[in-house]
DNA sequence: TTTGAAATGATAGTATTACTATTATTAAAA
DNA sequence: TTTTAATAATAGTAATACTATCATTTCAAA
């Protein structure tokens, strides 16, 4: 049996769907692949389209812009996210086992082919790692959230803070813990590799001290009740 | 009296010295306030020299280009708030004192007129806020680091690393405790400001709420000390 | 006072980027 | 079969991120 995995995206991020032709998929594939080699800055829709084997004027039929282009693989991350947690989540009990679960599933390269096997997702996790920020630290924030393009990010958030308040009812700051492990899960990684100064795991030395470090960080808050 | 500070900056960082020159310090006073209010993306040399006074090549002869412009401020930033950090921490005794003026350095607008007045500290804090992780999150982040581009962050990482372990040395993640708190402090201001469902403080609620975060957040790592 | 070097101004030019526009061709649906 | 939609091919534009050249000013040493 084979499931296949189809995410319903915002129609504003895109002026023609890309998962309605192979061209689009191809352009979305490549697209991954060819930011995660060049960065964002250098990608241009031009070289996507040589790679591609189209030209600059179709890629521009199905997004407005490489901003745009990059919105929609960012949002797209976050709701295949949002769907591994749920699927690997839901046969577990208890909150603690759960929350472990999607540490474990934010902070490494995920091996689970749910999804499609199509997609780079190696390429993946990191044009996530590089480029997240950039998606909403510019000066059209307030318009693109009014779009609700970052509402991907901000459901998986707000799951998270969820299972943080299951786990205790009483700590206040549930969303910002979640958002600070989001971005933080992807940061440190950034940093493991880059700027390991900034960290206490040498560049790849203990493989899953980000994970205990994590961990270690929302449970100490989540248990530590007392007021301050 | 009137004390002038100066903070050596990395030689590598400009062409020529911004500081030995009105011309070079209206530069970078100027692009702090115009970066603030176009966003790096938008903000050109051509703007800059326009508002300046001066040509497009003038501004070449300081700064091999934008990106440099902004390791330059995001560098001094650091350094400034290195210099605040032990300004302001060397009266209090016990670390515990310590980590808290830090966390309130950091989390707010910082009122004090240390390094100068000619600076617009307002349009710093939030150029730093909006693209702090530009400055590292691009393919040169090897090359840079290797010319010390980011020594002053890292400086005050494992200051603030320190201060961590005065307190509790048995803590082994001062250093990514620290990191994810310079981050953060900025993060979460930007979330509260701009994507407020990504935080439990409204827009401008509670004014302290973040530093209330903050503060509960890193206390409890450091005063959790079971192993996980 | 002259000389010379350094800094700046004025102006031009280039390759690339991020698009927009137009027309021709091909493929798929009615 | 006709129509429509999608794509290819090509061209063009304004802006960006520079580089280059040469003239002018400044200011200090000889």
């Amino acid at each position: 049996m084979e499931l296949q995995l189809r995410i319903k995206m915002n129609e504003n991020l895109y002026l023609r769907d890309p998962e309605s032709s192979e061209l689009g998929r191809r352009i979305v594939r490549e697209a991954i692949k060819m930011i995660d080699t060049l960065g964002f800055e250098d990608f241009t829709f031009k070289k996507l389209a040589e790679t591609v084997g189209t030209t600059e004027a179709s890629v521009y039929r199905y997004f407005e812009n490489k901003h745009r282009l990059l919105l929609y693989i960012i949002a797209w991350y976050w709701a295949w996210m949002e769907y591994l947690v749920v699927y690997h989540i839901n046969n577990l009990d208890g909150a603690e086992k759960r929350i472990k679960k999607v540490i474990e599933l934010l902070s490494g390269h995920i091996k689970d082919n749910i999804g499609g096997d199509e997609l780079d997702k190696t390429a993946l996790f990191n044009v996530v790692m590089w480029e997240v920020n950039k998606v909403y630290l510019t000066k059209e924030v307030g318009a693109d959230n009014q779009l609700k393009f970052f509402k991907p990010y901000k459901d998986l958030c707000a799951r998270i803070a969820g299972l943080f308040t299951d786990y205790n009812p009483k700590y206040t700051y549930s969303h910002s813990l979640a958002s600070t492990l989001l971005e933080m899960a992807h940061l440190q990684h950034f940093f493991m590799q880059h700027l390991p100064a900034l960290t206490d795991y040498g560049k790849g030395k203990k493989p899953n001290a980000l994970r205990t470090f994590l961990e270690h960080l929302v449970f100490s808050a989540l248990n530590d009740t007392k007021a301050r």
